[in-house]
DNA sequence: TTAGGGTTACAG
DNA sequence: CTGTAACCCTAA
């Protein structure tokens, strides 16, 4: 009569599977409080979220059946995990960006600004963020602690580590992250930030929009119609599959790396200039406690 | 709040 | 009867 068994829809288990890409494993709260799949989860609590999610992925696993006796290991280190690298490749969905890999063995003196930044290279973004975020480490999260948490959650490639030094780079020169003494955290997104324009200003010195778009308090890297790109696709994916989409952008990000290499090495320079102006903030901010005077000057 | 172990309802 | 999926309980 009350409650039989409410079996989970397909829509559901959608939403579920896209709140876990968009804001990681084991964040329930948030992604139910999302706006984005509250209204599909609305039924659902938390707990239920682990518990769906958790039956999803034994299921994926092969393990069809309560052998709790296995599951050993899950390192990545000695085990080549063939499990989930030959998913990451059988799978491949035959989607229209796996299409354009990249010819870009030919060396063209001509630097062509990548004519617009692959897709890829955004997911590979949005690994980053959401390691920094899930690790929730106080002062921001080192380099050694994001690729342990992506190398965790995540199929990685062999040289993943120098893809991600490239990228980690290249998003604190776009000013996506700030980078405090090998610490990396999430620019804040323009929340807050009335009287700290001026602020605000010189780390963005020269560069793209600051924020593309977001929904109500969830910031959103993805555009919406990329989102909803995925979460069709995903909406046929098991989790396990979305992990491999995911660790698949990854290995196209190898690919298109190149271009952001090349970026980055450009980067180098605004990095410089980032922490340039951090100082310049710092010694500011001193300036005004002490109430010295104009005189203050830095150099970096 | 979450992760994990355990229990119950349902389908084959 | 057996396996599975939803649900419940509890430690951390």
């Amino acid at each position: 009569m009350g409650a039989p068994k409410q079996k989970w829809t397909p829509e559901e288990e959608a939403a579920l599977k896209a709140g876990v890409i968009k804001h990681g494993p084991g964040k329930w709260r948030t992604i139910l409080k999302d706006p984005e799949f509250s209204g599909v989860l609305y039924l659902r609590s938390n707990v239920d979220l682990k518990d769906k999610w958790r039956n999803m992925s034994v299921m994926a696993n092969g393990w069809g059946s309560r052998d709790k006796a296995r599951l050993a290991v899950k390192r990545t280190s000695s085990i080549p995990k063939q499990e989930e690298s030959a998913m990451a490749h059988s799978v491949v969905p035959s989607d229209e960006e796996i299409v354009d890999v990249k010819p870009v063995s030919v060396s063209s003196t001509s630097v062509q600004i990548p004519t617009s930044t692959k897709r890829s290279i955004v997911r590979l973004d949005n690994l980053i963020m959401e390691a920094i975020t899930s690790l929730k480490e106080p002062g921001g999260s080192n380099k050694t602690n994001i690729t342990a948490y992506i190398e965790e959650q995540y199929w990685a490639p062999p040289d993943f580590k120098r893809l991600l030094s490239a990228k980690l780079k290249y998003l604190t020169a776009c000013g996506r992250l700030i980078k405090v003494k090998r610490r990396y955290r999430i620019v804040p997104a323009m929340s807050f930030s009335d009287r700290r324009r001026n602020h605000s200003l010189l780390f963005s010195q020269g560069r793209q929009r600051v924020s593309p778009r977001f929904d109500r308090d969830n910031f959103n890297i993805l555009t919406k119609s990329q989102i909803d790109l995925e979460l069709d696709r995903m909406r046929t994916m098991t989790p396990q599959e979305a992990a491999a989409a995911a660790a698949r952008a990854v290995a196209e990000a190898e690919a298109a790396i190149e271009e952001a290499e090349e970026a980055a090495r450009e980067a180098e320079v605004a990095e410089a200039d980032a922490e340039a102006a951090q100082a310049f903030a710092e010694a500011a901010m001193k300036t005004l406690k002490g109430r010295n005077n104009q005189k203050v000057m830095v150099r970096a």
